[in-house]
DNA sequence: GCTTGACAGACTTTACGAATACTGTAAAGT
DNA sequence: ACTTTACAGTATTCGTAAAGTCTGTCAAGC
């Protein structure tokens, strides 16, 4: 086998589409440049050009990278033996949207993904579906049969609404300027509120 | 009395303030000039300097004013005879925070409220915590003494995380460029999912 | 009680050429 | 499998100077 090769390469790629991630992330797509990306993942800038056809592709081929790994992360978080659905969904949601909550990035990743302008959609949207499909999934294992049939909601509707108050503490605390640590209190006000009508089931501690 | 004159003040005053908002949302606060304000609202530069003494506190009283006239609306939406508290929290909310989405304000006003920069904290925060507390008064009187004692969160909590969630369904609708229905869309689905759990008493339906 | 006109000083915008930096491609080297 | 060097064409930044705009204040007038 030519081995090595296509192993080095798989981490190689992705060091590289972790530094390009921050500095896309601290400096914006336009600033940032390929020069500074090559030298921050010490290769030449002619080597990008052998693993991306351009600027565009390595941008969009880092926002896939972390999306997965955010996913990855996230659902893991999800799975997690012998702890409350709460706490679980607590640690998927912060998972999912917590990452750079804090980290002041000039213009963060989190607002990048969202923007219109960047036509990201055909990767994010994606992402974000798999996402509440593990969340309702999760959700959907830890109500009883009981719960199902009482509730007026499907798991679906609920992972959908944790997503959206989620989305809203990230905001908050973006806005006013607060630190992750913040943003989680907000997160799991939230969640636990949420979860407060849903029975012991629903509430089990770890 | 040299009566016309107080009253007749009030409505313009009021004019002058709803018109300042609209161009201190358009442009921002730096951009928004005070000739542009003065000739929207129909006097001159210079009348604006009799009623206010600089452009700081023109845009303090017209944010002071429409948090005001918000928080009004919000709590009249809450206090609605003969509708259950669920739709009358969504109007709520949708009064408090939905009044610009889809407007496509070039500086949108709640983000403007929400930036430290803004130094609009001793105006801003008195208002959401006026709005949460007559929030969750709805929903505490809306919540049947069983309620109250089998749930293991407060009215208080309740009203926190809807805010949140409010919040979040506005970010995402004013970061996908979408309308105010879809807006309450968002909304309406997250409120529907809190009160879910919450027995009967909650989703009286009108 | 409000208007018009005028003014100083601070700040912003515009214009423009020179310098610099960037992207994407290519060729030669290790 | 990558590096170095080089290059064309374009975009961005920088320094600077002039023109313009804005705020806040004052005085005179109805």
């Amino acid at each position: 086998m030519t081995s090595g090769a296509s192993t080095a390469d798989g981490t190689r790629r992705e060091r590289v589409l972790a530094v390009a991630l921050g500095v896309f992330g601290r400096y914006g797509f336009r600033k940032a440049s390929m020069d500074e990306i090559a030298r921050s993942a010490d290769i030449s800038r002619q080597g990008l050009y052998l693993h991306f056809a351009n600027k565009e592709a390595l941008f969009r081929a880092a926002v896939r990278a972390e999306l997965d790994s955010a996913l990855h992360d996230a659902s893991r978080c999800l799975t997690e033996a012998r702890v409350g659905l709460e706490r679980r969904v607590v640690a998927a949601l912060d998972a999912w949207l917590g990452r750079y909550v804090g980290s002041m990035l000039a213009s963060d990743i989190g607002n990048m993904l969202q923007n219109p302008a960047m036509r990201l959609g055909d990767i994010v949207d994606p992402a974000v579906g798999a996402f509440d499909d593990r969340l309702a999934a999760a959700i959907a294992a830890a109500m009883s049969e009981k719960d199902r049939g009482r509730l007026a909601v499907t798991p679906e509707e609920i992972a959908m609404a944790l997503h959206t108050a989620a989305q809203g503490a990230k905001y908050l605390s973006n806005a006013r300027a607060e630190s992750r640590e913040e943003f989680i209190v907000r997160l799991t006000a939230a969640v636990r509120v949420v979860f407060a009508g849903f029975g012991a089931s629903a509430r089990r501690t770890p």
